[in-house]
DNA sequence: TTGAAAGCGCTACCAG
DNA sequence: CTGGTAGCGCTTTCAA
């Protein structure tokens, strides 16, 4: 409500000025309060609550060259395993003494890399990185000038430490759950088989498929992407088939390419699960909008993110020489819904 | 793959012996290339390249006193408004070369402080917040320090630009859906009435009802917070009773609210929508994880945070003097699904 | 316990 | 067009 005006914040020196003490002095109270006489620490700190001071954080990086700051850049927050990686990865950081920072690379390699700069720039600790592709360049560039990546949700020939989900084991647990509930004949949707999380999938539906000694059949279909879109326009043939020349069983190797052949199949009348089982993979809430909800086999974000933090901290308290990069993985969990029960 | 040791970062000064020029025309090359010969650019390029040099941003915003980052302060990115926010925040900053900064207050007053102090400590250029309670103190903070502020989804005492969505309309929208649906006798579910948003749409309920002229009875539960728990508790006396003794439209003023709601209803054996019509507020898509889909009355997050970062770029390239603080109303939009839909 | 001063890396002004 | 240089605000010896 009061009109300040927008005045040059206070400095150290003003600061000093007004506690009719030196320069030193203030910054000595604010980073070893102990090292100060109590009488002249309170001074100060009355001087500084006068004047609103705060302190000026790119100085004091300059000067220390050290920073408490560790950054963050995940493929898209619109993905809800990224907020729950944040989350964890937060509040790990927070209880050390570190601020995180987050930025979304909204799918695009390049403004992935000029997040992985912006951070170099900014002198950031150490920074936690999930990729949706080989990123060396990044990595080898913040690793390079001293500051650790930890890598998540992805399992590159980076020399760096990772936290990993168990893809294998989500399609191994996709594809059993359908067979479990009955499907005999399954087709699995997905696209872009240059991700690695989807190629591992893959494997783990055929090693699922496989222990079904062939008691169940598998057809395989490339969709344009891993979007809504792409699952819709994928399933429209399958939609369109009389119901003895369809599969029973749709595993999607996403939620988003869940959720439009869902919206497909019922726009052509195929109920949904009463006609055909469908499920997803990596529980993505973004894609929740239809009016069947999904049963998907989903990644233990907040799990994730602790575990790369905590690998993140201890790199930053090891002397280079003493440490070794390391691999956890994380198993993912299945999670029923209505897309799958009947 | 190369094992390049953690070096100190290279600086300008590396640079520009390498490329046998002056200190100050390296920083030139940085920022006007325009004001240095193209053969000597290259050279210093060259250098840049060779050295891996990357412009220490702290120094540099030292040295300005300008900073292109802009922090962003929001409840929790848990809830899905606010990804949507931050990606129509993200684009129009990237646009204007600004970077956008995300921190997550996780619900905690205290929290936000932090992060916002965080950000007055880096310096940032301005500063988006979506409060949860009055922040005056915060805003004046970074006010006080030249440092616009814009607040999104809360209308309060203080003295700064602001989105917000128009509550009452939230409300106005989701009563009059239920009961064009056929609703005659709606309970409200909500609690937390110091929160602003809960309060408006409470007063569009009453508006819709009044339209009804009526034939409408309402009826308000007061539940202890906005979360599914909340919900669940809430509903069970309502679950209980017998058919005719019970609404048949629930109402609840968070989606969180529906969710633990309907999951009360289901275990009690009570239909959704079958016996009862349940729609929430807010379009928070971490809350969907049960087997009904929620009809609910949504923000339109890009919306906002476009409109935001707009006011905020305006803001900092304005004279402060000619400046006026605007407010911009964002209306909600009713988003109908299987919750109520028989 | 306090003060003085050097320097962190960069920008921008002023000379040449 | 290029070079020299004075800070930006803070931390941290080193002396007093």
């Amino acid at each position: 409500m009061t009109d300040q005006l927008p005045r040059r914040p206070a400095r150290i020196s003003d600061v000093a000025r007004l506690a009719g003490v030196s320069l030193g002095t203030v910054s000595h109270a604010l980073n070893h309060p102990s090292r100060v006489r109590p009488a002249t620490l309170e001074r100060v700190n009355d001087a500084i609550r006068e004047l609103g001071f705060v302190r000026n954080a790119n100085a004091s990086t300059l000067a220390t060259g050290r920073s408490t700051n560790i950054g963050m850049v995940a493929i898209a927050f619109g993905n809800s395993m990224f907020v729950d990686i944040a989350r964890g990865a937060q509040r790990v950081a927070r209880n050390a003494g570190y601020n995180l920072l987050l930025a979304g690379s909204e799918d695009s390699y390049d403004t992935q890399g000029q997040f992985v700069q912006f951070f170099d720039e900014a002198r950031v600790a150490g920074l936690l990185l999930a990729p949706m592709e080989d990123s060396s360049e990044h990595v080898d560039r913040m690793a390079s000038h001293g500051r650790p990546v930890v890598l998540m949700n992805y399992d590159g020939p980076e020399d760096a430490c990772r936290v990993v989900v168990d893809n294998e084991q989500v399609g191994y647990l996709a594809a059993r759950h359908l067979i479990e509930r009955g499907c005999r004949r399954i087709t699995v949707f997905g696209g872009g088989d240059q991700f690695q999380p989807v190629q591992l999938r893959r494997r783990g539906i055929a090693r699922a498929i496989e222990e079904a000694g062939g008691a169940v059949e598998v057809d395989a279909v490339t969709t344009d992407g891993l979007t809504p879109a792409a699952g819709e326009a994928a399933v429209a043939p399958i939609a369109a088939a009389a119901p003895d020349g369809r599969p029973d069983g749709l595993l999607c190797l996403t939620d988003a390419i869940a959720v439009g052949a869902i919206r497909g199949l019922q726009a052509a009348g195929v109920d949904v699960p009463g006609d055909m089982l469908v499920m997803g993979c990596d529980h993505n809430t973004q894609s929740w909008d239809g009016d069947v909800t999904l049963t998907t086999v989903a990644m233990r974000g907040l799990e994730i993110g602790e575990t790369a933090m905590g690998l993140l901290l201890e790199e930053l308290t090891t002397p280079a020489s003493e440490h070794a990069h390391r691999r956890v993985v994380v198993e993912p969990r299945l999670e029923v819904r209505s897309s799958t029960t009947r």
